[in-house]
DNA sequence: ATAAGAACTGAAAAATTTTCACACACGGTC
DNA sequence: GACCGTGTGTGAAAATTTTTCAGTTCTTAT
C-alpha cells in the first residue's frame, strides 16, 4: 500500500498539515520539525505530489558537469550530447567547473535538480559526490575519464591503444629522441596515454627521451615545450597528451626556428577541429565523440545497470589521423 | 478569487475528475476533451497544482539556445553564463542548433520546459519564436545579436565602433589596399562591423579594395582568403568579420608564402583565446563577454522590463587588442 | 513593560487526485 | 451474426493533500 501523508504525520508526531508544509518550500514551519518530517517520509518511502511532479520533470533531464570548456574538445562533446538529447526529447542542464574549483560545493545544487543522470567530463569526481549520487539513485557516467576505484560507470576512448599508436607512428618514421609532454598527472587520460606510449617504446627497446608537464592547457604546454627544446640534447619528436598542448608545442618549436616535422615531430590526442587546420596539420588520435556520447546514453538508458551497481567501463577505439606534423 | 478546477469543469461541461486528468500527462482522457478543458482553464486563468510546482522549478531555469559551438567564442560565453548562473543558484538548460537547422522545430521543446528566460546566441530567431515567447511570458535576450525589427531585448558589443577601430588601425599602419572578409550577410554582427569599417575608410577617402564571404567559419574563410589572395591586385590588409575567419585567412596567406604583417595584415573580431597564441598574435577587438553576460542577466532580472514590451538594446564597448598581425 | 507583529501550529474546510464500477468500442472466435 | 475478452474513457465517490482560519508563542521596537 502506498504510504500517505497521514502515516508520515503519525510517525513524526505532527499534524497532517505540517507534512504538507514540509514539502512546500517557503511554507512556515520550524526547521527542526521539517527535518524530522522529511526523515520520517524518507524512511516510509512517502513522496509528496509536488515531489512526484518534480521528479517527473527531472526524469527527462540529464546534467552535464563540464570541466575545461576552453579545451575545444569539450565543446564538441557538449554539442554532440545536446543534439542527441534533443533528438530523444530530453533536456540538458549544464554546470561548469574551474579546474581547481571546489567540486563538493556544487553537489547540492546539482542534486537539487534531481536529474535522471549525470555525465561528468570534468577532471575530478570526488567520492563524496559519487556517494551522494548513489544515495539519490542518480546514475553517473564519466566521459573521457575512468576512475576504477570509485565504482562508477565510465566511457572513454582507448587511451592506452592510442598512446601505442602514436608511439608506433613516431618509431616507424625513424625518430630517435622521442619525448613526452604530459597533462595532469593523476588523470586517467594522462596515465593511460603515457602508459601505452611508454610500453611500445619499451617494446622497441627505447625509453622516453625527455618528459615535461603541460597541464592540458596551451599556456603551460608552451612553457614546457620551450623548456624541453631549450635544454641540452633536445628531442626530435614529442607526443603531447592532448591536442591543445601539441599546438602549443608546435608554436614554441616554430618560435625557436624549428621546422616541423623535419627538426621536430609533434603528435597530439583528441583531434579537435584545429588539429586539421593548415597552420598545424597535426598527427593525432581522433576520439570517437559521437559514439562515446551514444554509449554514455546507452549506459544511462540501460535499465539493467543500477545506480547502486559497481561501475561499468566501456572503451572505444580511437583512429590515428596521420597528418603532416609527425 | 482564485479560479478552481470545479469552475473549469463547469465551463468545459465535464466532471471535476476530467479536469484533474487533463493536467496529468498519460491519464486516460479523450484528446479533444483534454483540449477543451485546457482551453477553458486557460481562459479562466486556472493553474493546476502540478503546473504550479512545475512553474516554480522552471522559474530558476534559464535556457541558452546556442548556435555554433565550433566557434570558440561561444564556449566562452557558455562558460561565463554557467558560472554566473551557478553563483545565483539558477540552472542552465542548453540547446544547440546547427546553423541551417529548423529553429521552429525545437520551439515546442524549449517552451515545454517553461524557463523563466531564454538567451539566444544562435544566428536566427524567427518571428514565430519571438511571438511564442511573448505569448508564454518568457523573456528573451539575444546575445551578440541584434534584431531591431523583432521587438526583442538584445545585448551586443559595439560592433560598429569595433569595425571603425579596426579600420583606423589599418589606415594608421599605412595599408593601402584594404579588403574585407564577411560572415553571414544578414546578421547584425556582420552588417554592423562591415558598416563601421566601411565608414571609416570612406572618411579617409578610401573604399574597400576587395570583398569576399567566409560564412563565419574556418573552412569557407580559408577558401575565400585563397581566392582573394590569388586574384590580380591582391590586398595588403584584410579585416575578417570574426577571429576564426582571420585565423583561416592567416593560414591561407602563409600557404601562399606571404609574411604577416609585412606582406599582408590580418585583423579579426572577438578575441578568442587562440587569437593570442604565438602562431597567430592576431590584432582583434575583444568582446567584453563577462559584462555582456552580466548585462543579459540584468535585463532578465529587471522587473520593469516585461516580456511583452518592445525590446531594449544594450551595447557595450569592445577593446582593440593590438597584436602583431596588423 | 508593553504593544505590534511575525512565525508557527492543528483543526477544519476546500481543493485535487485517485479509485471504482460501469459503459462502450473494437477485434477475434465459434 | 452472436459472444466474449480487452482496453479506453467516464463520472461519482472516496481518499488524499493543500489551504484557510483562528489561536498561540515568541521576537522586536518603542
Amino acid at each position: 500500500m502506498k504510504p500517505t501523508a497521514k502515516q508520515v504525520a503519525h510517525a513524526a508526531g505532527v499534524s497532517l498539515a505540517a507534512v504538507s508544509r514540509a514539502f512546500t518550500p517557503g511554507a512556515p514551519l520550524d526547521a527542526a520539525k521539517r527535518k524530522r518530517i522529511l526523515a520520517a517520509a524518507e524512511s516510509l518511502g512517502y513522496i509528496s505530489p509536488a515531489r512526484r511532479t518534480a521528479n517527473a520533470i527531472a526524469a527527462g533531464t540529464i546534467t552535464l558537469v563540464a570541466g575545461d570548456l576552453l579545451n575545444p574538445f569539450y565543446p564538441t562533446v557538449l554539442d554532440t550530447l545536446a543534439r542527441q538529447l534533443q533528438a530523444s526529447d530530453r533536456q540538458l542542464l549544464v554546470y561548469t567547473m574551474a579546474a581547481n574549483a571546489d567540486v563538493d560545493a556544487i553537489i547540492p545544487q546539482i542534486l537539487a535538480a534531481r536529474p535522471s543522470a549525470i555525465i561528468v567530463t570534468s577532471t575530478f569526481l570526488t567520492s563524496n559526490m559519487a556517494r551522494a549520487c548513489r544515495q539519490h539513485q542518480i546514475k553517473v557516467v564519466l566521459l573521457n575519464r575512468i576512475q576504477r576505484d570509485a565504482r562508477i560507470n565510465a566511457v572513454a576512448c582507448d587511451n592506452y591503444q592510442g598512446g601505442r599508436d602514436i608511439g608506433r607512428r613516431l618509431l616507424e618514421r625513424g625518430y630517435r629522441k622521442i619525448g613526452f609532454i604530459g597533462g595532469v598527472a593523476n588523470t586517467s587520460t594522462h596515465a593511460e596515454r603515457a602508459r601505452g606510449f611508454q610500453d611500445i617504446l619499451a617494446e622497441a627497446g627505447r625509453s622516453i627521451h625527455v618528459r615535461a608537464a603541460g597541464d592540458f592547457n596551451y599556456h603551460d604546454a608552451y612553457a614546457a615545450g620551450m623548456a624541453v627544446l631549450s635544454g641540452g640534447d633536445p628531442p626530435d619528436a614529442l607526443f603531447c597528451c592532448n591536442d591543445i598542448m601539441a599546438l602549443a608545442v608546435m608554436d614554441a618549436a616554430r618560435e625557436r626556428g624549428l621546422r616541423i616535422p623535419d627538426d621536430l615531430a609533434v603528435a597530439g590526442f583528441d583531434d579537435i577541429p584545429m588539429a586539421g587546420w593548415n597552420a598545424y596539420r597535426l598527427t593525432t588520435i581522433r576520439q570517437p565523440v559521437e559514439r562515446m556520447v551514444q554509449e554514455a546514453l546507452n549506459l544511462i538508458d540501460d535499465p539493467t545497470i543500477k545506480p547502486s551497481d559497481d561501475g561499468v567501463t566501456r572503451t572505444l577505439p580511437g583512429t590515428l589521423m596521420a597528418r603532416k606534423s609527425a
